[in-house]
RNA sequence: GCGGAGAUGCCAGAGAGGCUAAUCGGGCCAGACUGUAAAUCUGGUGCGCCGUGAGGCGCUUCGGGGGUUCAAAUCCCUCUCUCCGCA
């Protein structure tokens, strides 16, 4: 089977520097799964590592406000990884959005069906209620409590169930190996905080009307009409990006086949290519 | 110094005698998640105890102190502090 080494975890634990290092020791490149870095540009918004001489596939790939999905994500890295493994090398996976990664490694049919945007747009007029209504009643059961009163699910349920016609991709299973970076949440927390303040300038310029919810974009822009203090801009982008980072703590908690190693002890990086050695070779 | 406004839980901010351990929001904690996953959504958030559960009981909270009342965050007195005007 082949081999995919994935590196995930919350953000500001330094996933990309890391997978960098790897890429240089077993000949590999990294492809990202990160739902925000697909977007040409934004480095600062987003939190983009570059690297000299490591390719890094899947940043940049649309323009801010196209289109983008986990099924687009699947695609791109599926065809991207199985261009990487012929050319004998490594691919790496690293990022943040758990979804994009399970959708990789795991069969997950109905997001390949597409959406149907005039469906959306008039269920989007409708209210809980009617929406709830609307669902088939066994669907709806199915989903749990938290889903039930949420719009969007709802939306999507309610689409698939009436536009549901699709031809699922034959699915592709991998020798992954996962590697998950943490830090207990003070130090995540201080790390977020760091990294929001040295990327602020560069963030400044990137911000802009129109743009996807991306973190930080929203107080940046403010702080950019005047309409918020720098300190203040700062501050809630850091609130927002740390609490992503619970949100995605959340996620991966689930994740059983995690290899889990803290940043703030001395030695994680040797332990982990340790971990990639006895794995790969 | 005089006149006015105000002090409420982590923050902000409602409440103006019993329905108030205190609306809503933010934060925080926990959770969900199968094409917007950056998104969206759910629950919890004074302390202790009883009950499997719905719920029940006790204690301490609305700047400090004192009072009125069967009952006070809400009324009265007083002190402290903050803010805005006038000097």
């Amino acid at each position: 089977m082949n081999k995919l080494l994935i590196v995930c975890g919350p953000t500001a634990t330094g996933k990309t520097s890391l997978a960098i290092e790897l890429a240089k020791k077993f000949r590999g490149e990294l492809v990202s799964a990160d739902s925000r870095q697909v977007y040409k540009g934004l480095d600062g918004l987003t939190g983009k590592g570059r690297s000299q001489d490591i390719p890094i596939w899947l940043y940049d790939v649309v323009a801010p406000g196209d289109e983008f999905s986990v099924a687009h994500f699947v695609r791109l890295a599926r065809a991207r990884i199985g261009y990487i493994e012929k050319q004998g090398r490594l691919p790496i996976v690293v990022g943040g959005t758990g979804f994009y990664l399970r959708a990789l490694t795991e069969t997950i049919d109905t997001i390949f069906i597409p959406p149907d945007w005039e469906l959306r747009t008039m269920l989007a007029t409708l209210s809980l209620e009617e929406l709830q209504k609307r669902l088939n009643k066994k669907r709806f059961e199915k989903m749990n409590e938290s889903d039930q009163k949420n719009p969007r699910r709802l939306i999507r349920a309610i689409e698939i169930e009436e536009k549901g016609i699709f031809a699922p991709p034959p699915s592709q299973t991998f020798d992954a190996l996962w590697i998950g970076l943490i830090a207990a949440p003070s130090a995540l927390k201080r790390r977020i905080q760091m990294r929001i303040r040295a990327r602020f300038a560069l963030a400044v310029h990137e911000a802009r009307d129109n743009l996807p919810p991306i973190l930080g974009a929203k107080q940046v822009l403010a702080f950019k009409r005047g309409k918020l203090t720098r300190e203040d801009a700062i501050a809630r982008w850091q609130t927002e990006e740390y609490q992503y980072a619970k949100r995605q703590l959340t996620w991966f908690r689930k994740e059983k086949d995690i290899h889990w190693f803290d940043v703030t002890e001395p030695d994680f990086r040797r332990r982990i290519i340790d971990t990639v050695r006895s794995w790969y070779t």
